[in-house]
DNA sequence: CCATTAAAATGACTTATGGTCATTACAATG
DNA sequence: CATTGTAATGACCATAAGTCATTTTAATGG
């Protein structure tokens, strides 16, 4: 274990704190100007570095969103550990409304954002390591909720008669629905000042909830 | 009306068919490489044009986004007339069991998620009158659907106590993640040859349409 | 205190792409 | 055939991603 010297650990530790300093810069300036009007150079200058610097710590532009992600997708993680209750359906309704507060209140709408355009608009690059591991950490995410889902089957807390990936994937894209509600409901409030044009979200997960529960 | 000659017409009818052209251009394109691969040069060539011609057709590539998903949107009004029904209720039924349809026959998914790039990431430039027009499409529709709701509330087929407001967008997000699952979906299901890690929606629409319903 | 050296940081440079515009090609008209 | 107005062109420009030879920094040894 303690292998290492001394000045190999402190290397390692000043490489990780230049690594968080740019990521932050990195979404500190995602969420002001949005992502496509943030460039490498503003990064750089807002994390007081070089451009090539940055370059040091990732690949590209898209490997740095990655890893923004992965941190992301992390809490969701965590999240799922905290929601563990006496049934399936039970753990459901406690992840639910863990993920609820944790995007009014830590995750800004914009995270959300990047989640779905990461995600959705092409196929990853096969040769970006980050990327793969954001692919992993998706799939795990699902496996996890499968598995809350199928143990609310098993305990008859949830409908006998559900597929329990299918219900996973739905949930998992219920959350995501969720979060770019609050996206835009943000948005609205912070850019106009008069009336919410998009007042909240009322529901949907408890409507899906409802829904699935054994009647 | 007749004031304008037969010479007019003519011109204006090719311009027409010139724009669509690359608008079609672009939608091939857009859903075989994503849309970040795709440069103004690819969709010139594909259009057999020059790239100097595509910008006396649209100002900008975003410019060009937006008239897509204009059209894109256009479709929604089509699916809320074609929808009406004898109450509320019914009629959000029915507009439900068209925009399935719709999603899996006519649109492919990526359409869907440059609608959700589009909307989310920042705001729109000020200066572009497709984005005005998309704007206010996005809540023209979100109005229409408010309406529907309202006269589902009014004629005792929906939960008196439901804000219209809130409802609809609710129900317009739902229509989105309906999109994005279908979109995950074939995307999974043209890539992968093997079985279909995202197996398809189980109905959230079903869900919050009988969580909102009168009972 | 200086010389050595390895790692971190730099920014000029290359390349690619969105966007412009002076020029050319074309088609209709007299 | 000449004229003219419109559509189309592609060389050109500006910007931003990404590279890399060079410089700076800081630790170590004499």
């Amino acid at each position: 274990m303690g292998n290492r010297s001394r000045k190999e650990r402190e290397a390692e530790a000043l490489k990780l704190k230049r690594r968080a300093e740019i990521m932050n810069a990195a979404i500190f300036l995602f969420e002001q100007r949005g992502i496509r009007n943030v460039t490498i150079s503003h990064i750089a200058a807002e994390a007081e570095l070089a451009k090539g610097t940055v370059y040091l710590y990732f690949k590209t532009k898209d490997d740095l969103l990655f890893h923004i992600m992965i941190d992301l997708i992390g809490g969701f993680g965590v999240a799922m550990r905290r929601a563990e209750a006496a049934n399936g359906f039970e753990s459901l309704k406690r992840l639910a409304n863990i993920m609820k507060q944790d995007y009014t209140k830590n995750l800004t709408g914009k995270h959300l954002i990047m989640l779905f355009n990461g995600l959705y608009d092409t196929a990853y690059p096969e040769d970006l390591p980050s990327a793969r591991e954001y692919e992993r950490m998706i799939a795990a995410f699902i496996d996890r909720l499968t598995a809350m889902v199928q143990r609310g089957i098993d305990d008859g807390t949830l409908r006998p008669e559900l597929d329990a990936r299918s219900t996973a994937c739905t949930l998992g894209n219920v959350f995501g629905v969720l979060g770019v509600t609050t996206a835009v409901r943000r948005k609205q409030l912070t850019t106009h000042q008069g009336a919410d044009p998009y007042p909240g979200y009322c529901d949907v997960l408890d409507a899906f909830l409802a829904w699935i529960q054994r009647r």
